[in-house]
DNA sequence: TTGAAAGCGCTAACAC
DNA sequence: GTGTTAGCGCTTTCAA
């Protein structure tokens, strides 16, 4: 593999002219740049990362933390900040610290410790003494699901999407609605779940329908756990005519539940989600859609401007959500 | 940020040793090793890696590549893959070449050229040209998702399973069988998806049934392509009694379409999908599980103990399939 | 067992 | 507009 002097030699210049040239820095002339790009193709001449990192103290690479990849919230978000880190000449770190063994190691050894520029962590929740860690490695960071100090943060506003949600049910004459909640404390353990929650509780405040405990389930924002928890939620004596369940995966495993207890949606329970999962037209699923690529793109686009700009300013993003209505909660196109 | 240096300077060694004792390289007394280690964690030094990569030319990174992550079997294939690497203090570059620009661009520039000890391609389908562009790296390749000459390959049974799947049909009596492919050519060009097409015509000569092509739809391996390809094949003139999805995601979009036309399944219609998606167990979907994080975790191993051994030699691993039947195809708890 | 020193391939300051 | 050169922070011979 070529290096940069044996460019040099063959286009008859210096080692900092191929440099310059090839980093479309001014002091070269047209005709030199011309040349030198020429030769380097030629050669197959491709920079060393490391020699350039070396040099410069940057890396052009950016540590990404996700919690799991395989769902489908995380690889939106996931691809969306690829898609802008990529474009912009950055690559990605990929570090899925979801297990607590993983994580702790993580955060000890801090293995992308002066190998990224930046640090973005998506939809994971941090300790006080894992935010401070990664402060510590003096970088641009960035934070997707929730306001961070020092991270430049995106996020939705959950609690409106949440009222848009419940409202919804209520505007359709519910006044006996379950909720599907994430955990307790979430798995998660982000302001995000626990802002839709309260949301529940505000809108139903706003009708004074008291909230029945007995119709709130937890369903660890997983397929089977949605399922289990409508089923719990079936076993009360009372049965509610509609059913808030904070994300659409819980949502699909509520709408099985209710299948196989022959229930009709939305006919006899009527059931809205929450995230615009791509599963959820086909479901028919009523659900509060949140731009999920975006979220990952904007959040890394605020850390490529804090690189190339060097400052240290952060900044604050909120995106919106849309109530997407569906068969699940309106019609009868049955379920 | 300390350096190996100032490391050195405050333990009272030289640099070499330095590197010698925490590389837990030979050569050190083990007194020395201590303090040295007990004075870097003291200092929070953390090496290099441009500095160390440039001088051994090793970067201890591996780079891969992926056509999607925001779909469950990838973001799965990809977990297992990053659960070894970075057990092993492997970092992972993630590059995802789904669309068709952002793949040329990829290809063209090749962006990981000296910056990885070794290559991933899960499940992508590579040109002639692009696999070779990727020989030309000279490092170590590992491919998920069919063989491949100069990769160490991981796959499964496309075939067999295929065979698991329209068999276990068949012995349920059906002779009008459906079959929704991924598309022609199907969108990943793998041979996976056609060696499952394959089986299905395999078994169903076994039994001497003609394949109806009305009854062939393309689901474009997403759910709601599976639904559109479901109704095309109802809209035949003939209704096929079984469906044998060559994904579970497009027979979760079938299920769907079924349930809107209010056609029982099994009772009316059968139907077995392939992947054991996460779903599936919900969704009461038969399937033909393949195991796979371990597609993404066993390419992983290939690699590393490539990259250890410093061998050329490249090994391929099959991995077994396994049919789980649910309610879908057997039964009768109302899908 | 340890140290001195020569690189690895690039960038950036300075000189021309 | 271009070249010279001194690092960047490691690893690895070679010598002691």
């Amino acid at each position: 593999m070529a290096t940069i002097e044996e460019v040099a030699r063959a286009a008859g210049v210096s080692t900092a002219t191929v440099s310059r040239a090839l980093r479309q820095q001014p002091g070269v002339s047209e005709r030199t740049r011309q040349r030198v790009r020429t030769v380097a193709e030629e050669m197959n001449y491709s920079i060393s990362r490391s020699a350039s990192g070396l040099a410069t103290g940057r890396t052009r690479r950016v540590g990404v933390l996700v919690p799991f990849v395989s769902r489908w919230f995380f690889g939106q978000v996931l691809a969306g900040a690829e898609e802008v880190l990529r474009s912009a000449g950055y690559d990605l770190m990929l570090y899925v610290v979801g297990d607590e063994e993983g994580r702790e190691r993580f955060f000890r050894e801090l293995p992308l410790r002066r190998s990224v520029d930046a640090v973005l962590v998506l939809t994971l929740s941090l300790s006080t003494e894992e935010s401070d860690r990664l402060r510590e490695l003096d970088v641009p960071l960035g934070f997707v699901g929730g306001r961070m100090d020092g991270f430049n943060s995106v996020w939705i506003d959950d609690h409106g999407g949440g009222m848009l949600a419940v409202r919804h049910l209520l505007n359709q004459g519910h006044t006996d609605i379950a909720m599907i909640h994430g955990g307790a404390p979430d798995a998660l353990n982000l302001p995000a779940p626990h802002e839709r929650c309260t949301a529940f509780r505000d809108a139903m405040a706003e009708h004074e329908i008291p909230v029945r405990e007995s119709w709130l389930g937890t369903g660890d924002f997983s397929v089977s756990g949605g399922r289990r928890a409508m089923n719990r939620i079936l076993a009360d004596e009372l049965r509610p005519t509609a059913v808030f369940a904070m994300s659409d995966e819980m949502a699909f495993g509520a709408m099985h539940a209710l299948r196989n207890h022959k229930i009709h949606v939305p006919g006899e329970i009527a059931i809205v989600g929450f995230d615009g999962h791509e599963m959820s037209e086909c479901s028919g699923l009523s659900t509060v859609v949140q731009p999920v690529r975006q979220e990952g793109g904007t959040a890394a686009k605020l850390l490529l401007e804090q690189l190339e700009q060097g400052s240290t300013e952060t900044r604050d993003v909120v995106l919106p959500t849309e109530l997407v209505v569906r068969s699940s909660t309106t019609g009868d196109d049955s379920m």
